[in-house]
DNA sequence: CTGAAAGCGCTTACAG
DNA sequence: CTGAAAGCGCTTACAG
């Protein structure tokens, strides 16, 4: 079976629509029928005559271009995954598993992510929405209101996964006051007194980066205890100054993941143990929390539901364009491992 | 400056070439001439014509249509990503950095990669590649037979990265032969006698797996050593048996970095140390290799350096179809780091 | 220098 | 039940 026909000029070319009505002795409208058989639609062709098209369909090897239903159908098919990744071209870290799922669940509809990295110069994202080629975007983490504004001017239908933007939007976000409050209940219920914060060298500019610290402090407080101002600066500055500290504290909370696998790293090299001289807890649950020495303790996103509940919503979005915004706010998982521990007496 | 008009229903729509020919009284021709404006082309428009024009495209904020671009050029200006990783929807570890320069390279060309997961049932990659909708193809990783039979069927044009892909492709590989040198020529230069290799539980079905391999015992019998079996299996057995062995090994080369980061833990358990205890070394310069306990020794992709090339010969085939298949080798490098040392006296 | 026309490959009301 | 026609929004020979 052999898809292709041969042009003048002997090059392999695609059957199309006309060819297969041609050879069946139908109209073209027949065979797209035919080929987009709904049996609900009202106006239909005999069985008969169906069976001997897709018969003629399956012997060309024809496949609808998607060029074409591209733009009969105004729509594109395709959905781009947006996101400014400050680190690189493609989302790392808790959004590489939210792409993950993204991916997943696209994939049952057939259409395939594309990635796009919005750069310093967003004139580029502008133009890519602009053409219409995308039927809708959804976003990772952090937009600057530019890219916002310009996904608005747009008017293509958006969903923004674990960003910082108004109730206008529609949204996924994670409750990270209530993540963060499970952290500090599990470290102070394993008797920790003196628990500290670090925020990382650069921390991003993330409603996250605010609310972790201030939750930290707001437990603290509740528990009776003294918050320490959460630390910001390079992790061997973190790591000098809590060594150095007179009442050294027994438990450290990291920002995030990448900040907390250095922090050990940072520990080692001084010849301190974790949890044996300090418990280490952090944030996402994502690579390579469980490899490191020791595995870390972290409060989990839950990004398949983030991915699900974001495809469900942009879908219904590109369907249905004024629907109004919508918020969906997904709980974290503490999830206990060994880098937790009481204090040592 | 509002992008759309309003339509009978009064819902916004952009406004369309027509539009812009209607309003300016030259035809779509013209309007489409201005557009995309190449001063080498034979017949052109007047300067002044295509300024009257370039106002009132700007006045009223249109932009060509990609879904029309699509149909009149014959070219989607859609590329796709495809593989198919064991893992998760998207590819991770040096694959990760690849994709991430990938993205780089096709950005600069507005096209954004379209990521293409290929599961077990390829069925739907082959009606991917069946409706057009891609310019062309960039692979990652081993492919199976069946996956480059749809590939091939497709006639779409496509360059294979670092996949076990006979000289019909158009093949971007790494010399694993001379990276696994380095490796033990670096290990055997610091005085290791008794080195061993660790292909991990689930070697993936990857031609690296057997250069590698072979490459670590060809050297141990270069150098006057005598090479263990590469020992298969779960890291916890690999360890247990490195430290039951009578001429117990001092330097250990592990397959991949995924695999060389659980084996520090692995070891770690044991109470072990790296590099006073054994050396390990590795291949795949990424992620978290820097930022365990202690940083590895490891063996670089270029990951960069194939992007490009891929991305070029991709960019290249789409122009020229017939352009005969390249293959493309580029090396490795060694970059030394704290979890090799000189075996303990 | 400019415009009318055909064509890219579909879909979908509409007329018969 | 089926086909002719218009349309989706462009581009590009070609005629003037």
């Amino acid at each position: 079976m052999n898809r292709f026909m041969e042009n003048s000029q002997g090059v392999a070319t695609r059957p199309t629509l006309a060819d297969v009505a041609r050879r069946v002795g139908v109209s073209k409208s027949a065979v797209s029928q035919a080929v987009n058989w709904v049996p609900e639609r009202a106006t239909t062709i005999k069985e008969e005559t169906r069976q001997r098209i897709l018969q003629v369909v399956k012997e060309m090897g024809y496949r609808p271009s998607w060029r074409g239903q591209v733009l009969a159908n105004r729509r594109s098919g395709a959905i781009a995954v947006v996101y400014s990744a400050p680190l690189g071209a493609v989302p790392r870290g808790v959004y590489f598993e939210i792409v993950d799922h993204i991916e997943e669940q696209l994939s049952k509809f057939d259409i395939c992510p594309a990635f796009v990295h919005v750069k310093d110069h967003s004139e580029r994202f502008d133009r890519l929405l602009g053409d219409a080629r995308f039927d809708g975007c959804l976003t990772l983490g952090v937009l600057s209101p530019e890219v916002l504004k310009i996904l608005r001017r747009n008017q293509v239908p958006a969903v923004l996964v674990n960003a910082d933007a108004d109730h206008t939007w529609t949204r996924v976000n994670v409750d990270d006051e209530e993540g963060t409050r499970a952290v500090m209940q599990h470290l102070l219920s394993l008797g920790h007194k003196r628990v500290v914060y670090n925020a990382g060298a650069h921390p991003p500019p993330h409603h996250s980066v605010t609310v972790r610290a201030a939750t930290y402090q707001q437990c603290m407080r509740e528990a009776g205890l003294s918050p320490q101002p959460p630390f910001v600066g390079p992790v061997d500055h973190f790591v000098e100054q809590l060594i150095s500290s007179p009442d050294r504290p027994t438990a450290i909370v990291d920002f995030d993941h990448w900040g907390a696998v250095r922090l050990l790293q940072a520990l080692w090299r001084k010849g301190k143990r974790v949890p044996d001289d300090f418990s280490v807890a952090t944030f996402n649950d994502t690579y390579p929390v469980t490899e490191v020495i020791p595995p870390l303790t972290t409060a989990s996103l839950p990004a398949k539901q983030m991915a699900e509940e974001a495809v469900r919503m942009l879908l219904e979005r590109i369907e249905r364009p004024q629907t109004p915004p919508q918020t969906i706010v997904l709980k974290e998982t503490l999830v206990v491992r060994e880098s937790t521990a009481p204090p040592r007496a």
